[in-house]
DNA sequence: TTTTCATATACCAATATGGGAATATGAGTA
DNA sequence: TACTCATATTCCCATATTGGTATATGAAAA
């Protein structure tokens, strides 16, 4: 299977799709994500393995945190993404999403203790 | 759900991607279908099913033959899907697909009989 | 109206997927 | 070294998806 298929099954799960327009936006941490979707930690973390099993997600370590980002390697995946961040005030979830995002630093203060949901 | 992740869903399955592209290039009855991909009947016209389940195909019928075309409600999808057909180069599956097609008048005679590999 | 044939649907078994709870790992810090 | 805490992984169960076989439908032709 390619990387075009390995991309849209991935992108199949709402949540999921959540995390790769996040993530295609800007760096954040599991901590970060967990909060802005709402979901648990190791779920946050098993679905982040699965991008970095087809490769299209880049991280580094800041102190105790991980950094994801993510990068589509297939050009009409990044031409899909693109137009997705461009229109994304006709995705009401996606557009919430991104107004959360404004409190993210907040969001690894809170992370003490547990974020899950 | 909205419709954009009601495409995604549908997308995630190659067979299905690949009725997608073909389906938005061209009108096509379930006998060619079923030729060009090398599935069975039942699963072809259970895909196209699913895919009107979402409004995304049209179809009108020609004698005894029904023709199905897919349109991309969603911006985002419809630059996908454009750049896809652009760059087919880029994909095996989806360039072979497409000349497999040349011969698709051949498939409708050919479907007396059974279809089903 | 009966037959034919393209397409649609129902049903079933196998497999895949998703989410929760518990636990492991491993880097930073004391 | 031991402790803390962010992140990763494992295990398990419920549910969803897939594909095959058999059968139904419905329009065209005879």
């Amino acid at each position: 299977m390619d990387c075009l298929n390995d991309f849209l099954k991935l992108a199949a799960n709402e949540d999921r799709f959540r995390m790769i327009v996040l993530l295609f936006q800007e760096s954040l941490c599991v901590c970060q994500l967990t909060e802005v979707l709402g979901l648990s930690q190791p779920t946050v973390s098993k679905n982040l393995a699965r991008f970095r099993d087809i490769k299209c997600v880049e991280s580094y370590q800041n102190g105790k945190y991980i950094y994801y980002s993510l990068k589509a390697k297939d050009i009409s995946v990044n031409t899909f993404l693109e137009s997705v961040v461009k229109n994304i005030d006709n995705y009401p979830q996606l557009k919430a999403d991104k107004i959360k995002l404004t409190k993210k630093e907040t969001f690894i203060t809170i992370c003490n203790g547990d974020c899950k949901k």
